[in-house]
DNA sequence: GTCTATATTTTGATAGAC
DNA sequence: GTCTATCAAAATATAGAC
């Protein structure tokens, strides 16, 4: 039960979003105390104040990002038909690129460079969660209901081609020739991934 | 035509090299000249005979992977058979993210970070070659010989399903549970995502 | 070509007045 | 809660002897 938003939470809020740009373009060793300070338009001590250390800033960002990753995965639930299910995480999936970019990119600059700065556990959580939902991919298979393949490998193919459309946006903006991708150009990739994928594990028509 | 290499090219190779593993894990400012020398087993005023600057490394690391990147896509060629050429593709660059990780993952922080260190012009020469590779994906459509989709989406796809194996390499092992992955785990990948794009647009049977 | 010593700048973080 | 002044450590890069 949240309560209502102190003024230190809107200040905290205010750090963190300035951070989240910053780190996404710069990295977080790119990303200096002074530049956040002046990106968040608090006096360089101040930021201390609110937060013991860069690293403790860094941390809040990387934690508030895994609980949408997993919101995400509930549509992948076995009461489901793989169809809608499925369907419906590649839009889930699409769609949170689009409105959070820069916590998606911060994420996967995380794991490109080995998910350090998340703990065991935290990874670990993952790790089960995953399973729990390749046991759901088996159970449509064992009931005939999709082709047969590699669940884990399925997941890796869904999550590279979803997350494509916030962590290397710079690279489609670049090849569709846009300064900024319209709703029409992420429906676009909605409709394609999810044709291609449909398709091919045998859940179309 | 390249000449032999003289002591000087092994030298800044062996810079080269120590940079790549510490950029790939700790990202460019997170990776100390310091740390380069000592990977690279030479001291630190000795880097600066050999480059100008960090910054001068770090170029040079990444105009060596376009190269790589192009060389795949000649696969995608018109005198091909659709179902065999994109077939190759995605194995060919899987098999690329099998063998060089290390680069694979900081192009892939480059364009998440916007590619601020890649010039204008290497940015447009990848534009311009994918436009190519597109007509030639609308042309097998054209002949019937593929189901249609929009080809830049559909290049989106394979890219991030098969770059996601060098990438997100790290997320991969978590959930397979492995400290390294085997010849065997690329190849269901590959097998995977070859399934999948094939019956996914038609090209399957 | 190599390397010791060092200049210069920048950075994360703190002390302490208001 | 806010912010001026500042410390101590670390970093890039260079000078110049060998």
């Amino acid at each position: 039960m949240p309560r209502a938003m102190t003024a230190r939470d809107r200040k905290e809020l205010q750090i963190i979003r300035a951070t989240e740009k910053l780190v996404a373009t710069r990295g977080f060793y790119g990303t200096r105390m002074d530049d956040i300070a002046r990106a968040a338009r608090l006096p360089r001590p101040n930021l201390y104040y609110y937060f013991p250390s860069k690293r403790q800033i860094y941390r809040r960002i990387l934690t508030g990002l895994r609980a949408d990753w997993i919101k995400a995965f509930e549509q992948i639930s076995p009461d489901r038909e793989p169809r809608e299910a499925i369907s419906d995480y590649i839009r889930v999936k699409i769609e949170y690129s689009r409105k959070h970019p820069v916590p998606s990119k911060i994420f996967a600059m995380e794991v490109i460079r080995g998910s350090d700065m998340l703990t065991e556990e935290e990874n670990n959580q993952i790790k089960t969660l995953t399973e729990e939902k390749c046991a759901v991919i088996e159970h449509w298979m064992n009931e005939g209901k999709m082709d047969r393949l590699d669940p884990r490998h399925f997941f890796f193919l869904l999550w590279g081609a979803t997350q494509y459309y916030a962590d290397f946006e710079q690279q489609i903006k670049s090849i569709l020739g846009v300064k900024r991708l319209t709703t029409a150009q992420f429906e676009t990739g909605v409709e394609t991934v999810t044709q291609v994928v449909l398709a091919g594990c045998g859940l179309d028509g």
